[in-house]
DNA sequence: AGGAGTTTGTGAACGCGAGAACAAAATCAC
DNA sequence: GTGATTTTGTTCTCGCGTTCACAAACTCCT
């Protein structure tokens, strides 16, 4: 019960590491396409634009996947951190909100190529019932709890405005979404047994813009 | 020059504070339409979902804008941040890549809510050419260099494929653009003066299934 | 006016993450 | 086989950010 094996997933690893194993696997196969087989942790930080001191404690935290003196395999390693992220596994997605983003998100090809299968598009808008988005219906809201349970759905993305946001956050938790990805503006109140991560596509700007105030501020004195 | 003002702007702020201001404003943005005029840091910090004390922190570092034994006022806090993100003033933009995304993005109404205004939707392919988005048209992308220097644009956001975006930056950084926000999966060289924020829209979400994978492992175990 | 009750602003402690530096382990040259 | 070289994995240190806890300052009630 408490033994560990190396290729044991229990291990605590640190949220900022979880963060840019994405990242590490985006630029593992850019590596690979291009038909490298072997690549420094050198190698790797630069494309993955982070340090290599911290590249290697990053996966150090997954095991010992490279052999010193030569570097890591490139596939070999890209299979190991997909692993460990549940990216080899299938996992059906429902994009709720049909609106601009949605059909962008419903479109977005990146979904796809890492695991994740869009099973359902989910509208509150009766007019926009039927139409046909990447391949999959738009569907009424309501069905969500007999999508969630026919495919099991564990994850769910709210791309709706920020005033339903918070009911289509509670109707997902009470048809059994563990997990959500919202894109709406607004903090969602949930249980401590379900994961909410947020998407700003204006706060980064907002951060941007205000580095160039300091900028022109700072020329100016 | 060494003088310093409680309303000096060039006061250091944390980067994670800065992080944070956007959502404060949001969330005093939202209170104050369903008619707060004052609020403690408990009910703001609340409303941005952060920790109390963080937040009191964080605008620590703005300065003095609360009332001890009373609270903040909604719309001089709300002013206050403002004007030191910047968001008072108005900040042209260029979006280049108009797909799914390029498309969402013009459309979405945060960014013009926020003093940003689409100046200008770029793309290579001439297909794309005049069509008409969210009430801009969508021009060559080598109409640039002329749009940066007339609207004296200092932000550029970046939505085309991965393939393509370093050559967008690059193309950026010549013709003046000093901020980018980009989409593309991909790591953009520039040089030190320019700042390049990322957007990854799946990242979300394979950290999301991470967590998953590891409760249904951890469940098993 | 003065005391009780609130709420801000901040000093101090703590914990996590980043990066430098180095030991361990593999290859390569001869 | 042995020493030189390369590169990983890890230890250590430092700094930043978070949180606690409390003094300062304001309002309200009597």
């Amino acid at each position: 019960m408490t033994a560990r094996t190396s290729h044991d997933t229990a291990r605590e690893i640190p949220e900022a590491t979880v963060a840019r194993l994405p990242v590490y696997l985006r630029a593992l196969t850019t590596l690979s396409e291009v038909g490298t087989t072997i690549c420094s942790s050198e190698d790797l930080a630069a494309a993955a634009g982070v340090n290599s001191a911290k590249l290697r404690k990053d996966l150090s935290y997954l095991g010992s996947y490279g052999t010193r003196g030569v570097g890591y395999d490139v596939d070999y390693l890209r299979y190991q951190i997909a692993r460990e992220m549940g990216a080899t596994r299938d996992w059906p997605v429902v994009i709720v909100g049909i609106g601009n983003l949605g059909h962008a998100l419903a479109n977005y090809s990146g979904f796809r190529s890492r695991g994740f299968r869009v099973v359902a598009l989910l509208d509150a808008d009766g007019q926009r019932h039927g139409e046909v988005v990447a391949g999959v219906v738009v569907r009424p809201f309501r069905d969500l709890r007999g999508i969630v349970r026919e495919h099991g759905v564990a994850i769910g993305v709210i791309a709706t405005p920020a005033a339903s946001a918070q009911d289509v956050a509670d109707q997902m938790v009470g048809a059994g979404i563990t997990s959500i990805l919202n894109f709406a503006p607004t903090v969602l109140n949930v249980g401590a047994d379900v994961a909410v991560s947020k998407v700003d596509l204006s706060k980064e700007l907002q951060v941007l813009a205000y580095h160039e105030q300091r900028k022109a501020t700072q020329e100016t004195a």
